[in-house]
DNA sequence: CGTTTACTTGAATGCTCTCAACCAGCGTGG
DNA sequence: CCACGCTGGTTGAGAGCATTCAAGTAAACG
């Protein structure tokens, strides 16, 4: 499989990408490595030379707190540029690591300035990308601010069957995930024993079911409606901008 | 005062801006007009065809969740470009409204779309400051999902203190802030009870005091460490790029 | 001055946390 | 091949933080 594959198909859900600028996105990887799961990615504190594109698995951006807890700040799938920020931001205010086996691929800071110097549209859809991640970390704040702890729940199995869907790592609103609970735990800004007794309600309502790293929805409409989920702020929609 | 002036002020504190970039932003506002505390600068839901700038005021992003409550998704003050991000998104995942009276200045799509095309540099620069309100919207959920209630309520007030020192709002350690509890604690996914709680702690610690729409912090650097404040993220250490 | 808005304070409820024990797979080694 | 140990998840109980309801105060406004 094409290494910037998953990120093209996840850009051309927003607007088309040229066989041209798939090719300058193609050029750009320096590199392609796997990682295994719970190693660092991109360490808190470093000032990156390079962006790291996730081309398989699951990682997350972190931080914590004083007393040692936890919060995870995003979840990324196949297709994300997890740190495309750090081409312009000069320190990483937080750490990424590989949830499972991952295999990353590196893109040079100059290849992205080169991109922003002589193709517009391409560093627009670039930029796009990290507003949407923005606007997945608004949803997630309103959630934690104003949300249940179930509500909560459901609407984060609501966003990772869209994103992964988009990747073509779905079936049926099925989907694997090699994630512990104690990580959804630490995305939710909850403890693990509440996320565990959120998820069974969940489950004892017939919403969906995790087991074995995989999830499965059984009632894909109840469950939107319980996480009061609308997929607008992904910027799915067709359209040409 | 220049339309652009705080904006350009802001940007300069993280890479400078050339005379040429700045004739770009002031000939891109369309027109600048004043309008009231209360009133939405842009409606959830919408497709705006031109973007805001708070030239002088405060700002508020905004999310209704179905039981009613409100969580408000930033606090936007002098200088920052409220809905850049409506630039590349299709369509307001939420709404923003004027939390005192405001000047704001609106810059068309169209001038946007100019600046993409044949200025790389203040394009980075631009798109860097929607990944510094990504970057504040992190903080803000660490915040929410493993901070004691005093420790956000501090951490915001730290925040807005350097933020608003940038544009040269503050002086010595205080700023006037015409929002009421009521927003603060939106802003915080707390109670409004719960929050007027917390102040009077963070007072009676002799940290700062709020009074009449002015905040004073006494205590600069223990207020920090309570809040567990480091103001990296927000990029506005020296350098160019 | 009376009224409204903003904030404060009290009390009871309840959601979420921590502590702790327990259970279930799964891989490893005897 | 089975027992052990480890990791991950479940369940119970008590404590505590945050919420809501409600009443009261004080400054701002007309």
């Amino acid at each position: 499989m094409e290494t910037v594959d998953p990120l093209v198909r996840k850009l051309s859900h927003r607007s088309p990408i040229s066989d041209v600028e798939r090719e300058v996105l193609r050029n750009s990887v320096a590199r392609t490595k796997v990682v295994d799961a719970d190693v660092d990615l991109v360490a808190e504190g470093s000032k990156p030379t390079e962006s790291t594109l996730l081309v398989s698995g699951f990682a997350a951006r972190y931080s914590h707190v004083a007393d040692g807890r936890r919060q995870i700040l995003a979840i990324h799938v196949a297709g994300d540029f997890i740190d495309l920020h750090s081409f312009l931001l000069k320190r990483m205010d937080h750490g990424i690591y590989a949830m499972s086996t991952c295999t990353v691929a590196a893109v040079p800071h100059e290849r992205l300035a080169e991109i922003t110097e002589g193709f517009p549209h391409l560093t627009r859809q670039l930029w796009l990308s990290t507003l949407i991640d923005a606007a997945i970390l608004r949803q997630w704040l309103v959630g934690m601010g104003r949300k249940s702890a179930a509500a909560r729940a459901a609407h984060l199995i609501c966003e990772l069957n869209v994103r992964l869907s988009v990747v073509g790592l779905t079936r049926e609103n099925a989907f694997d995930f090699p994630v512990t609970q104690e990580e959804f735990a630490d995305s939710l800004g909850m403890s693990l024993v509440h996320l565990s007794r959120s998820i069974q309600d969940l489950r004892s309502m017939g919403l969906f079911d995790w087991q074995r790293n995989r999830i499965e929805i059984m009632d894909w409409s109840r469950l939107q409606q319980l996480a009061e989920f609308d997929p607008t702020y992904l910027n799915l929609a067709d359209g040409e901008r």
